[in-house]
RNA sequence: GGGGUAGUGGUCUAGCUUGGCAUGAUACGUGCUUUGGGAGCAUGAGGUCGUCGGUUCAAAUCCGAUCUACCCCA
């Protein structure tokens, strides 16, 4: 299958046999990691994690089970998500007084013990994250890591003494999503969602979004403003410098296993999978082309190799299955990995070692001794074209229109005043989303595409996927 | 939310109309041979025909329900 014919059908069948995923597991939605997929998540995870630490949040982790009384606290939120919450209803053989759910997300759970923990100005600001596993009970058509009713899911949630801190906090996301990205090699948008999309229970919310080969867009993570929307039902309250009781202004930033859909969607191509170097559990495969005669020489000489690889803090991976070295190269490419190192008698008697590239399938030779620095620079190189290129597929993807007729399938940007009857106008007309409003000025000077009026606002439509 | 199509060894699949021994490929194990872009020969193992119930002497096959996957529409 091929990614330009078909983009979802290439999607399924290269998650299934790149081997990230197991989707025969008998319920709707809920996956299995299989030990490649997972590692790459995990990868993701550390990535996270270096991140949030080095911004002095605290790692947490909260109980999956929320009480269905403490759920019911705010009243946007519930509503939010009623419809898509698993419930537990029964202990053993008895039902349960008060029913308990499956966080979708975990503001109801973390919040009753903020009201606790959060006692003077002294403990703020409050600064948690956790990686667990959330439940959504999709009705919609499933896909893996992209639409999933178990999400293995980031969340961070901060706690400010007031309103500016908490904008603090945002600008900080924006840049630990700048450089979580890079890693990544994914091109965004952060986009503020209109008020009718945002977030339940918060006052405003940012998405990260990309955009697939499809056309559509597709929401990594989402930042969220909440003032003191939780903190006043949850009663999350600080003493002052002057004795004065006062709510605190919270914050989320949430991201997903969506990330490794993001990442196989934008950089795979019709052999395979790419993986961004950061992100590769193996970076370097050395495959040996074993010859009559030379077998010996060439093993030793693959693993010398390897060792030297290995020993300058590299991951690599040495491949001696005893099958012809075009298998090994179909497969390395399937699974993504982003350089390739051929060693045959051949290269041994000219003194070279042969890369090959996956990004661009590029194949040099290169000097045996100088082997480990230039796999070092060429991953490098590989990252920044990986991001370059996708970057610019993003922008070839993105077009700016002034009205609303004839819109080609992709990322639309158009001049929009900020008025909700203009909004709603849009949607309905194009029958897409407004997907939000670009955090960064965009410099944009224009008219509304509805009503014409000036305006110096640009919205971004598309179909989400 | 509404409609449609499908489910058979790990994977893909024939058989279903007209009920009667479960078909092939691929992958997998073993041996030999081979190795610079998906090798070949020999041999072996692997299936509650998604699940539950019904009809029948007999069900992969007919009927009902259910689960799962995929497609279309809102």
């Amino acid at each position: 299958m091929k990614k330009a014919e078909d983009f979802s059908e290439w999607y399924n069948e290269m998650v299934e046999r790149a081997n990230l995923t197991d989707k025969r597991y008998p319920i709707k939605g809920m996956n299995v990691w299989t030990p490649y997929g997972w590692k790459i998540m995990r990868a993701i995870d550390t990535h996270i994690r270096e991140e949030f630490d080095a911004t002095n949040h605290d790692e947490v982790c909260f109980p999956l089970l929320i009480p269905e009384d403490q759920f019911a606290k705010e009243k946007e939120h519930i509503k939010g998500f009623d419809a898509e919450v698993f419930w537990v209803t029964h202990a053993g053989l008895n039902p349960l007084d008060v029913k308990l759910l499956l966080r979708p997300t975990s503001e109801t759970a973390m919040y009753p013990m903020f009201s606790l923990w959060v006692r003077s100005h002294a403990d703020l600001p409050l600064k948690t994250y956790q990686i667990v596993n959330t439940f959504r009970y999709e009705t919609k058509q499933t896909r893996a890591f992209i639409r999933v009713r178990e999400i293995h899911f980031f969340e961070s949630h901060t706690c400010h003494a007031d309103f500016d801190d908490a904008e603090r906090q945002i600008r900080e996301d924006y840049e630990i999503v700048e450089r979580l990205a890079r890693k990544w090699c994914i091109p965004h948008k952060l986009l503020k969602r209109t008020d009718w999309d945002k977030f339940p229970g918060a006052d405003y919310t940012v998405g990260i979004d990309t955009v697939l080969p499809n056309g559509r867009t597709l929401q990594l993570g989402s930042i969220h403003q909440y003032k003191e929307n939780f903190s006043r039902p949850y009663d999350i309250k600080y003493e002052d410098d002057k004795g004065e009781h006062k709510y605190v202004h919270q914050t989320t930033f949430g991201m997903s296993e969506r990330l490794v859909g993001a990442i196989v969607a934008i950089h795979g191509d019709d052999k395979g999978i790419v993986l961004p170097p950061d992100v590769a559990t193996i970076q370097i495969v050395v495959v040996p082309v074993l010859a009559k005669g030379a077998a010996e020489a060439v093993t030793a000489e693959a693993k010398n190799l390897y060792n030297e690889l290995k020993g300058s803090g590299l991951r690599v991976h040495l491949d001696d299955r005893d099958v012809r070295p075009g298998v090994k190269y179909y497969d390395w490419e399937l699974k993504g990995v982003p350089l390739r190192l051929e060693l045959g008698p051949k290269d041994i008697e000219k003194g070279v070692v042969t890369f090959a590239r996956r990004d661009n399938g590029e194949k040099t030779l290169i000097e045996r001794e100088r082997v480990t620095d230039e796999a070092r620079e060429t991953l490098a190189r590989i990252a920044a074209d990986m991001l370059e290129r996708a970057q610019k597929t993003m922008d070839a993807d993105t077009v700016a229109v002034d009205s609303l007729e004839n819109l080609p399938e992709k990322f639309i940007r158009a001049g929009w005043c900020g008025g909700e009857d203009c909004g709603h106008s849009i949607e309905n007309r194009t029958d897409r989303n407004m997907i939000g409003t670009p955090v960064d000025d965009e410099g944009f000077d224009g008219a509304c595409v509805v009503c014409g009026k000036p305006t110096r606002t640009s919205v971004y439509i598309a179909r989400a996927m």
